[in-house]
RNA sequence: CGCGGGAUGGAGCAGCCCGGUAGCUCGUCAGGCUCAUAACCUGAAGGUCGUCAGUUCAAAUCUGGCUCCCGCAA
């Protein structure tokens, strides 16, 4: 099929990447503009514009989708039908309807919930015991589309945002190539019942809470592992807190600490400055009195 | 030019301010001890101190350029 493509992040390459080697033809990709960005400032591509580019596909970054150019340059592609993973603008319905088949998209979460803007994250920091990809025709609300396919995926103790992130991409990506080979579908409607939205991460929700129960301890270092993270101050220094497991009670580790019921032990640790490190690694160079408390 | 930290044997760090013998906690290898151990003891190997240049009798240490890594902010 000739589709169109919109994405932005890592999350949304892995779709294109397999549907480029599905055979279908990519008329243009979309992304969302190169920003200036990162450490000192330097402009850098989107990850999906950095590898359209360099599969030599033609690619668009408009600011908006808004204008009567932009969505006469949309519908000049004649595309059979268009896939949106995480691209980040809104789509009006004149871009909505353009393609023969409509625009799908893949949405990181077992809709309806957690629509919006960080279903990954959101699901492990809520302690979800499950999450998924859900491909979904889409509409102008906000991830409101009836649904083409589900896939789903358990939250262990040991998913982390990163790990759910790897998995989902790779199972959306798949599911995706499933419903393209039946795009004809017009999907089911999504139960009213259990909507909730994902608000986007703020930074200042990053600081880790010793105050909560364990095992929203470590959810919320987990739902935040690796970026933004989540993050307390330790023996005087900003400590990045990536893996981390909820126990009974308060061991004799220097990296254990007392939480609002039970204790969190701290296993992958970065502190400012510094590589990501295990924890017998971090104290080698790092040493915690005992009874030291973060902060 | 957004602010800042860092680059020292395989890992994590100290030493740098106040230039002059390369240190610590581990790991590795060999041997010993032990019913046994991420235990303990003994010994060994392994470093052009990121890179280029400058100052100096002498630079890991002082000065300047460059490369790479990271935290904050966005």
């Amino acid at each position: 099929m000739k589709l169109v493509f919109l994405g932005t992040p890592d999350f949304a390459v892995v779709t294109l990447k397999t549907l480029i080697a599905a055979g279908h033809e990519i008329a243009a990709v979309y992304s969302q503009p190169p920003r200036p960005a990162g450490r000192g400032q330097s402009v850098r591509p989107s990850p999906v514009q950095d590898y359209a580019g360099a599969q030599g596909i033609e690619v668009r970054t408009p600011l908006s989708l808004k204008s009567a150019d932009e969505q006469k340059a949309f519908a000049d592609l004649k595309a059979d039908a268009a896939v949106v993973v995480a691209f980040g603008l809104i789509l009006p319905q004149a871009i909505l309807g353009a393609p023969r088949f409509g625009c799908f998209n893949v949405h990181a979460s077992l809709l309806p919930r957690w629509r919006g803007a960080a279903p990954i994250q959101r699901a492990v920091m809520a302690g979800d015991a499950e999450s998924g990809i859900t491909i979904m025709r889409m509409e102008l609300g906000l991830d409101t589309g009836p649904i083409m396919k589900v896939g789903r995926v358990p939250i262990t103790p040991e998913t982390t945002a990163s790990s759910l992130h790897d998995d989902l991409a790779a199972l959306g990506a798949k599911l995706m190539g499933e419903v393209l080979l039946h795009p004809e579908d017009v999907g089911t409607q999504q139960p009213a019942e259990g909507v909730t939205y994902a608000k986007k991460i703020d930074k200042t929700e990053t600081k880790i809470g010793f105050s909560k129960p364990a095992v929203e301890v470590r959810n919320h270092i987990h739902g935040l592992s690796p970026f933004p993270g989540a993050w307390c101050s330790l023996a005087g220094s900003r400590v990045k807190i990536l893996k981390a497991q909820a126990i009974d009670q308060v061991v004799d580790d220097s990296l254990t600490f007392a939480c609002g019921s039970g204790a969190i032990k701290f296993l992958l640790l970065q502190r400012e400055g510094k590589g990501v490190m295990d924890a017998a690694t971090f104290l080698r160079g790092f040493p915690i009195a005992p009874g030291t408390k973060p902060a």
